[in-house]
DNA sequence: TATGAATGAGGCTTCATTCAT
DNA sequence: TATGAATGAAGCCTCATTCAT
């Protein structure tokens, strides 16, 4: 709570400390520091992603599976507590080897899944032979993510944006012509 | 340089003059403090957009504009320094208000930029017609920033991406078929 | 051992816990606080003179036994540790009244001692009329401890040093001439 | 002053600059760190040894000048800040080299001088042809400093103690006979 | 315009000790 | 007797900023 009402840097360690009830001394009892309680919740984030890898292993048509993670994810960072945790992790993942390993980790579990769905697509000719599926589902979350990014910057909510990127996206994977 | 290598909130106001060969009390004598160093940057930044606005001005037909901008923005951003400098404004731009105006700003003289020659496209129907072609713009940007980003965190060069990237982008934006 | 390796000072109360292999709280239910577990160490320390009071405690002519005792004492302060230990209690006893009055303790046992010795090296003839015999004594013990914590310091080895410290302080003790 | 009143460990950085009469900040714009203003201190004692370099400089007989040193230097040393301080300074010695040095280099300025006298007496027939004449000055200093100490922790006036010392020195200096 | 000493609030972390279990 | 989570004061240090020169 306190990284995204404040940022990281502008967060101190007594904040986090006030925020979980919990005393100054007794938090690094539980962390070794600042960093480590990034850390653990980038970790945590990890669960939060739970949701999305049950709906990309669902057996149906992918092109709905698509639809259905497509939906659902953007829902999700729709909140925009969401998008700035994510935008404060990658901000520190820059220069934090650590953070960095994490993030990259929760980012292959969603795109591993969303790979198989392509791949999956793809053999069932619901979606074209993209030369590298991998490297499309990251180009799909990176949109998903990039635009909600923008609906919280300039204020527009992601339902406005939803249209085109779906759009977007799909036209991309569908097969030429139809 | 300064932000780059340690980050804006790593970097203290010492720094910045040291590196400036400044001393710090004439730093203060140009800027009333280190946030607006900040958003000089960010103002700097945007004339770093002119070439590829140049690009966008250009009249050959669209999708050689399109692929021409592709490549010279993505060599741009293929130096990590860019995409840092990048993320961190952004970063800031979260909470801090004139910052996110200039980021919004600078990032909408180039997606107007980018929207014309959509818009150009779908008229002289190079490109199919896209529901909304300043969304389209938007989202081109972003998946070129956000393969940027991942390059640089996943250590992997920009060129590998890209194939993967222009193919992504093209393939839906160019029309069906044909 | 902590306080040897890191000092009073630098030493928590855990580390001394950790290293006894007892949990911080049942530190506490044997020792009031962290300044008893010092005094504690002090009063251990007159148990490692004991070797030397039985030295000084011998009926052999006197040159003979303030030899045998310079040696001895020598060989023991030769190691850093107890050099070391000596040192850190000399420093906390300059202000910790207890620390201060067991200190003196402990000296006081091998100054009388040895002072027995000069006593009586004076009482045969051994020695010279030194006008006071447990000053003498008190710089005796003195001359040994400077001479090594130089030896640490300077890292030096002990032995090298022995040769002068026993040529000065036998020197000034035997008879002059014959 | 504040080392000298609560110990190096116990003093706070703030402590310091309350007594300097400095703001916390500014103390940090003079000195790296705690520790560096106790090397500061360090380098400054060297300064007060230069009244006794002076005595051991002067070309009277040597035994004159010797009796001289030894009551200015004990005179000095029965301020207990200076035992203190040099005891504090000692202490810190054993774990920080650079500490260290600095003691070593001090101490070694005094015994060069020292042995310098010793050697003269030597020449002279004043004193007796001691095996080391370097290790038998740094033994006299020790007898000092030792002794000091004592009067401190016993709350013995030096002066009282003076007799005894000199005694022992000088006997173990001077020629047998004479 | 240029300097850098001065400020003091605030940074993260460690500490000796307590206490419910 | 044993445990270790809990406490909060105190630790050292850095910070953006000011201001007399």
């Amino acid at each position: 709570m306190c990284f995204l009402e404040r940022g990281y840097h502008q967060t101190g360690v007594r904040d986090i400390a006030n925020r979980a009830q919990v005393s100054l001394g007794n938090l690094y009892n539980h962390f070794p520091g600042k960093h480590d309680v990034l850390v653990e919740i980038a970790m945590l984030e990890r669960k939060e992603m739970d949701p999305f890898l049950k709906i990309l292993a669902m057996r149906s048509p992918t092109p709905k599976v698509l639809d259905k993670f497509i939906r659902a994810y953007s829902k999700y960072l729709a909140a925009p507590e969401n998008v700035i945790l994510t935008l404060e992790i990658s901000s520190e993942a820059i220069r934090q080897p650590d953070i960095a390993q994490l993030f990259v980790e929760n980012r292959a579990e969603l795109t591993d899944a969303l790979t198989a769905v392509v791949k999956r697509g793809i053999d069932d000719k619901d979606f074209r032979a993209v030369p590298d599926p991998e490297q499309a589902s990251q180009i799909i979350i990176e949109v998903l993510e990039g635009s909600a990014y923008r609906s919280v910057l300039s204020e527009v909510p992601m339902r406005k944006l939803m249209g085109s990127v779906k759009d977007f996206i799909l036209t991309s994977l569908l097969p030429r012509q139809g």
